[in-house]
DNA sequence: CGGATTTGACCTGCGC
DNA sequence: GCGCAGGTCAAATCCG
């Protein structure tokens, strides 16, 4: 902006150099006065403008401001009440005078129940899609498991990884069931569903960035209902632990704190590393952003510090300070968001190791 | 020949 | 109610 103003200041001078260098008789001091005149009226309005700019500098830093701080206290929140968030809702109530704090996902919880429902029905996507809408015959109890269940399935993680290949490897199998042009996104949406085993809900959709199409978006979504081979249990783990994360705000979960030692040992250490919790809808997503990683060679060991930023889409770049303590929040205190973040990170290390020359990967189908 | 992929059609949710 | 966009289905096609 100043930049800007600033060349628009010298043109304007330039304007009027060129214009006073014009004078001979008496009709070009007529010019000269109208021209001064006219710069007089420009640089008022450049003094407005500058104002006004200023004005609107301020406003968007306030609104920058407020929208961290929101965001960062709706996490605390998430962290801090967990499943116990009901009874403290009251106590919100009166600390916020009489404002209830927004907490979508808190009392979603019954992850785990949600889980041995899913993994229990054997019927297929379709159909369960289906029953879901029809409502079924008890409507009014069940309503917190299914509000858990939607939640659950609606949850999705979302991973950002740099790759040139078609399909970053995460040790399952994906069966190609259709494609589509995304609105503002001249790169084909591919989706997958897994076939490990039959009925198994869990789907994927591989986008590449618009912005960067060496960015590679993979987004999870649902939970297997199978048993799943070491090399997929780190990534397949991500969609029910950061799912289960963000539905009920849960400390700890079977898996998550699985994964959360491989995290504990190659992540905690580093103070650089950014985390967020998107949870600006409905349903809640995790964000894995890995695509400031750059393994060139082959990279054990691993310098996570250096090549591992977790953020949510939606954090403006000034939120450096708070980033960094909602990430330390973040990792430390929720073995399920460590467990997705490892899950990606080993996801990453896996397919390097595989293509150690460019740190491509491969494609696992 | 069987499984995977492609691709147009269809369904559904949502905003206007 | 209509149109649009995202998501899924399923027949056709490809490939090992």
């Amino acid at each position: 902006m100043h930049t800007s103003d600033a060349g628009l200041e010298l043109n304007v001078n330039i304007g009027l150099n060129l214009l006073t260098t014009n004078t001979s008789a008496d009709q070009s001091t007529m010019e000269d006065k109208k021209a001064n005149n006219e710069v007089a009226v420009l640089r008022a309005k450049l003094v407005q403008m500058n104002a006004e700019n200023e004005r609107l500098k301020e406003m968007l830093i306030q609104a920058t401001e407020n929208y961290n701080t929101m965001k960062i206290h709706l996490c605390s929140l998430m962290m801090k009440n967990g499943g116990k968030a009901k009874e403290e809702d009251e106590e919100n109530k009166k600390r916020n005078g009489g404002i209830i704090v927004p907490r979508q996902f808190i009392d979603l919880g019954l992850a785990v129940a949600a889980d041995a429902d899913e993994s229990s029905s054997s019927s297929p996507e379709g159909k369960r899609q289906r029953e879901d809408s029809s409502g079924g015959d008890n409507k009014v109890p069940r309503l917190d498991v299914d509000q858990s269940e939607a939640a659950m399935r609606k949850a999705r993680v979302s991973v950002r990884a740099r790759s040139e290949a078609p399909m970053i490897t995460d040790g399952c199998q994906w069966r190609k069931y259709g494609q589509k042009m995304a609105k503002g996104n001249p790169c084909p949406r591919a989706y997958y569903r897994c076939t490990m085993a039959t009925g198994c809900p869990v789907r994927k959709q591989v986008q590449r960035c618009a912005e960067d199409r060496t960015i590679l978006i993979t987004t999870y979504e649902g939970n297997h209902n199978h048993p799943l081979p070491p090399s997929a249990m780190s990534m397949a783990s991500t969609t029910s632990s950061a799912g289960r994360m963000l539905v009920s705000g849960s400390t700890s979960s079977p898996d998550g704190l699985m994964n959360s030692n491989l995290l504990t040992t190659t992540l905690l250490p580093c103070s650089s590393t950014m985390a967020t919790v998107s949870a600006s809808t409905p349903f809640p997503s995790v964000t894995l952003d890995l695509t400031q990683s750059s393994f060139s060679t082959p990279p054990p060991p691993y310098n996570v510090a250096n090549s591992v930023a977790v953020t949510a889409p939606l954090v403006p770049q000034v939120s450096g300070q708070a980033l960094d303590n909602l990430a330390t929040a973040a990792i430390a205190t929720d073995p399920s968001f460590a467990a997705a973040l490892a899950a990606a990170i080993t996801s990453i290390i896996e397919s390097s190791q595989s293509h150690p020359n460019n740190g491509h990967n491969s494609n696992a189908m």
